[in-house]
DNA sequence: CGTTTTATCGTGCAGTTGCACTATAACCCA
DNA sequence: TGGGTTATAGTGCAACTGCACGATAAAACG
């Protein structure tokens, strides 16, 4: 047989394939066809590791969450050495927007993935708590009448920021002055 | 020839089913013939009216914002009457929340093109401008340093709550709640 | 060394999609 | 009253979709 081959890595390369096509045409752009030749392998190979479209589908947005969450905790660790609540705050939520080319596939991903939880139950599923489950953490940050309001809406600014700039309502640069704009008030 | 009938009547009919079917399965799942079926009409009357599948989508999407428009501006008018500023100011952003049927319909039409728009030039060019054409009419409203920033957070604010319901991450009271307690720290 | 696995490919298929083409019944106007 | 017009319906088609079914070469293993 050919050179023996690591599933996973291959289920992510197929990903990674999903996620340039969804970036440049959306969702509904992706078919087993176009997976395939994107990444450069026949049709079938890609049933080969995925059994159905959906369950690829799937796969991949359990991926985008993977690596967002990564993404971000990595910010977030990296201002933890500052100590500055501030600062930890504006890393996380800034890590959130698409500001640069790679976290701009990302934000794409994600929102297409977001949209489609609208509709299918079970994508909602697994969307709907990643707020809930950010947010405390964050709480312990600010120093407000109701915290969790606080950061609640800190987060759902920073979602609204960042689809505004997907669609270029805003451009990353304002989209960031309106996130400081807010961390001001919190802190000054 | 059958009775003489208002193409633009008509027009609005199939957006409406269009509508509909995007409410319960999302834009992926327009087709020519459920939306003729959900219109009860023939799939080529549909042809008809709309000389391609991608015309009848977009005038579906210059409809849903003519009317989330009209939404809008027919409770900030109401708020109006009471000339509070935070009333008013709370009317519009409410207006733009999923909290009840009939807005939840406008939100998931208005979300779902949204999301079309981050890969469709042409679509995008017809929501990117939206909030800036919203934000100041309502600057005047608030007094802080920078009216402006205030407002577009408040509606990016409002955008990712309005996401945030429609996947379940937030029931529509919860948001509400996270926008009055935004409107108390700017009036309080 | 032979045979069993395994990764890969090509092809075929039934269903769906958007669209084009034709037909026809009903209404208006000359 | 009759010819032209318009709203409607049916049907066919090429393209594409996800998926299933072999075929095959190469590595692993007995």
């Amino acid at each position: 047989m050919p050179k023996r081959v690591d599933h996973e890595q291959r289920r992510r390369e197929i990903t990674h394939a999903l996620w340039r096509i969804a970036t440049e045409d959306g969702l509904k752009a992706v078919t087993l066809r176009r997976v395939a030749a994107e990444a450069g392998i026949s049709m079938n190979l890609v049933q080969y590791y995925f059994s159905t479209k959906d369950q690829m589908v799937r796969y991949s947005l359990d991926e985008i969450i993977k690596v967002a969450v990564a993404q971000m905790t990595k910010e977030i660790d990296a201002a933890k050495e500052t100590g500055d609540p501030r600062a930890i705050l504006r890393a996380a939520m800034a890590g959130m927007l698409p500001v640069d080319e790679g976290r701009r596939q990302t934000s794409i991903v994600y929102c297409a993935y977001m949209l489609y939880a609208v509709t299918d139950e079970e994508i909602r599923a697994v969307v709907s708590g990643i707020p809930r489950a950010l947010a405390p953490q964050l709480t312990p940050l600010v120093q407000a009448p109701d915290p969790l309001a606080e950061v609640e809406s800190l987060i759902a600014l920073t979602s609204g920021l960042a689809v505004g700039i997907l669609v270029a309502s805003y451009t990353p640069d304002e989209a960031l002055g309106f996130l400081d704009y807010r961390l001001d008030q919190l802190f000054g």
